[in-house]
DNA sequence: TATCATATTTAAACATGTTTAATAAAAAAA
DNA sequence: TTTTTTTATTAAACATGTTTAAATATGATA
């Protein structure tokens, strides 16, 4: 790596860490370019220049605490519990990290949940990974026996995530509900999708395939 | 009512109606808080001090249409029909509206639909009436025999609502999908929230009760 | 009516994300 | 080595949402 690209890179780790720092610190709304170049000993246009902009900077100061904690989360996953057991293990490891600074991440994912594929890369990524992930394990239930065969895995899991999600909107939207209340809804919503809420007559009826 | 209130109402109906336009035409990244004071014919701190900020007005100016087509939707329900067909006549309905514009429609709901539930009486509003409506139809569904009775209506309801949310959002983000898309992904994930993803017989080892 | 208080409007200033044009330093070419 | 080109950096300017303080208009009060 040549001098003047080890030293373009050195700059921006030292705005990456002072954004990190301040974003903790003191909130994304509340810390401005400025500060952040200043902390990082750098000029305010140097901050655009290495990270064309204020959200992008968020993003990439935040998405990769975020992949580590899937990260994480994966690897301590209870391989032997039921399917409903395993998505609440994510969704605790997740919720739980989220309240760890919940306006930080309450921006972060209002700011960047709305953005088209190509202006997220990281969003998309990680929720491609999770479809084939959690599809996966449906698949493998299925093989169980534990999943009817005809269900399509793919839309069960971003079923599954669409749950999820949504209760993670309401949790940041919501400063009174607490982690425990997120999951215990999540848990209801569910298991409301594992087990259907239509009678096994009407099903015999066909009226909804 | 006053001669200062008339001309403060008249004043505000000025910028409500300049705020449409101009969102409309331009979209709101792409028309100043400047142009729509011009376009009113009243100063720019006048647009602030009647609404509060750029978003409330663009809140205000765009949920009030959000709310008209619910009620055209849920005044054209096909009342006979059965719950997966009302649910897609709603979607449809919302579908095919924010379709009409949907970079308009992608920014607010980005913009609004993380703030808490204070600052958005709107989709609060809307999401509780929803609640209501659709889970007072899973209940009718009960007694009809086609829900099952242990069925919680309000979970099953915000269940729906949480699968035709983030179908929402992936549209809003892909340019590329279409309303027909849009709605035939919905129809398989509320098809297997209706009649579940497990084998009877795990159900009856009652592993996720 | 004259005066005071209150509410509405606005010009000007401010705060902050971003762009532009210039500078300095490094790499490449001569 | 000297010259030229490319690149990283930045000071200054700009764009735009928002605030502030002043001015203006209206209604109440004497």
């Amino acid at each position: 790596m040549s001098r003047r690209e080890t030293t373009k890179q050195e700059t921006r780790q030292l705005i990456l860490d002072a954004a990190r720092k301040l974003f903790q610190e003191k909130g994304p709304e509340r810390c401005t370019m400025r500060d952040i170049a200043r902390e990082a000993g750098v000029s305010p246009a140097s901050v655009v220049v290495h990270f064309k902009s204020k959200t992008a900077l968020l993003e990439v100061a935040l998405y990769e605490d975020i992949e580590h904690n899937i990260a994480r989360a994966v690897a301590t996953m209870p391989l032997e519990a039921a399917l409903l057991a395993r998505l609440m293990h994510i969704a605790q490891a997740m919720y739980s990290f989220y309240d760890s600074n919940r306006e930080l991440y309450r921006v972060l994912i209002r700011d960047t949940a709305f953005e088209s594929e190509g202006e997220n890369p990281y969003l998309t990524r990680q929720l491609e990974h999770y479809l084939i992930f959690f599809g996966g394990m449906i698949e493998e239930e299925k093989k169980r026996g534990a999943v009817r065969p005809e269900v399509d895995a793919r839309i069960a899991a971003a079923s599954f995530f669409s749950l999820y999600f949504s209760v993670l909107m309401e949790f940041l939207r919501n400063p009174n509900m607490t982690v425990g209340m997120a999951l215990e809804r999540l848990a209801l919503c569910a298991n409301q999708h594992l087990t259907g809420i239509m009678t096994q007559k009407e099903k015999n009826d066909g009226r909804c395939t």
